[in-house]
RNA sequence: GGACAGGUGGCUGAGCGGUCAAAAGCAGCAGGCUGUAAACCUGCCGACCCUUGCGGUCUACGGAGGUUCGAAUCCUCCCCUGUCCA
């Protein structure tokens, strides 16, 4: 997989470049929709492709639950199936293993773990992950990793972090015999790329630890996990700069599960190339939107009357035709359009700043774009 | 006209002598959401006051009386609603 820099800001860390995948370049930094079941809940594909989502992701165990990989293996993959032409990235069930902890068991060998669906039994090694996200077909699949809560225990990140170590090498073996059989078939020519995943929680020798052990096994792009998780902001800038200036600089820097508006432009400049993260689609079915003056909570009494749009400042297609009082009503009445229409404004939103980020970055007006939007707050 | 059943906070609806400003749900108000067990979860939800405390005062379980130290709860009368019988 081939990432190129197109252009680096001066001042900050903030570069933009172009990853190269089997279903098209994707121009970083990017934000990549959270599309956990095969779905970018509350909006279309179409409607995905209008807003300008270059990749999306998809889950590892969710998937692999329900509708299970072969089926979607068997349906062309998961680009087939959900009938999304542009790329996609699986999260391996790493995450799952933090939010789903009093259902799952992690042992050497991989987790152990009750279906949140069924209560039935399964086990989750990263071979497995491997195997089932080769199934799923995607443009760029995760490690296996173990994600942990804040606060953790020295003791304990230190463990989940050299486990994490010993399954990203498991993970890229067992991706490497796959590929090599693939090939002897001849079956593919286009091979999802695997990302490893540095651990080790806010303390930065376990996450230089983890960064030259992950870049020793050698992977085509570098993801920070175990951040957001509850630690105060300031750490985790801290933690995400002094991690990314550790990692090779010709391969893409992805920040798991981050963030806010914010936090995207902070970690832009600390050379972060690609996020994704929940909030927008999750906040907006929630009845709460991101906008340029901050956020707004729609469902608020207050906007009962209010004929104006959502934003003022957006151009999207929601803001263009319906007011914050139709959108209130939508919500108050649990009517599905408000969620939808909350949706695709959050997604054009947070799209759209990360397209204003990188044009910064190449016109060579970040670090000015970076202290303004910083004083504005 | 008669026989039952019933009238409780915005709604539905528990309570059936004190621990009741009154369960629960809904509605309403507000907050939270960071690799999605999330169209979810949490808090508040009679009024007023303050030293904001498992604080005080007032008003409140159809109406008016009564019994009792004490009544949403028991008694009497009245009003209203529903079902059934004439």
């Amino acid at each position: 997989m081939k990432f190129e820099i197109v252009s680096r800001d001066a001042a900050t860390g903030a570069r933009a470049g172009l990853l190269h995948t089997p279903h098209g370049i994707i121009e970083t930094p990017c934000f990549m929709p959270v599309g956990t079941a095969a779905t970018v809940k509350g909006v279309t594909q179409e409607q995905l492709e209008q807003l300008g989502a270059q990749i999306i992701l998809a889950n590892t165990y969710h998937l692999y639950l329900r509708p299970g990989q072969e089926i979607v293996r068997e349906m062309g993959g998961l680009h087939g199936f959900m009938s999304w032409p542009r790329p996609i990235l699986t999260d391996s069930g790493g995450y799952q293993v933090m939010s789903l902890r009093g259902l799952g068991r992690v042992t050497e060998d991989g987790v152990h773990f009750r279906s949140h669906l069924d209560g039935s039994s399964h086990f989750l090694s990263p071979e497995r992950a491997v195997e089932i996200q080769m199934a799923l077909r995607p443009d760029t699949m995760m490690t296996l990793d173990e994600c942990l809560e804040y606060p953790a225990s020295r003791e304990n990140l230190h463990r989940a972090m050299k486990l994490t170590g010993r399954w990203a090498r498991r993970a890229k073996e067992h991706f490497e015999k796959l590929r090599c059989f693939e090939e002897e078939k001849a079956e593919s020519r286009m091979h999802p790329a695997l990302f490893g995943i540095v651990q080790g929680g806010t303390d930065m020798s376990l996450r230089r630890e983890s960064a030259e052990n992950t870049m020793e096994i050698g992977f085509a792009g570098y993801a920070l996990g175990g951040l957001s998780v509850g630690e105060p902001k300031s750490e985790t800038y801290d933690v995400t700069e002094s991690t990314a200036a550790l990692l090779p600089q010709d391969r893409p820097r992805y920040l798991m599960g981050v963030g806010t508006p914010e936090d995207l432009l902070e970690c832009v400049a600390r050379g972060i190339d690609m996020f994704d993260c929940v909030m927008p689609t999750r906040n907006a079915r929630n009845g709460s939107v991101f906008t340029s003056q901050g956020k707004l909570v729609v469902k608020n009494a207050r906007y009962a009357r209010d004929e104006t749009p959502l934003d003022r400042a957006c151009e999207c297609s929601v803001c263009r035709r319906y007011s914050r009082g139709y959108i209130r009503h939508l919500f108050m009445a649990h009517e599905i359009l408000g969620a939808t229409l909350a949706t695709l404004h959050n997604l054009h939103f947070y799209l759209d700043t990360m397209r204003k980020f990188r044009h910064a970055i190449i016109s060579g007006g970040f670090e000015k774009y970076f202290s303004r939007v910083r004083a504005g707050r």
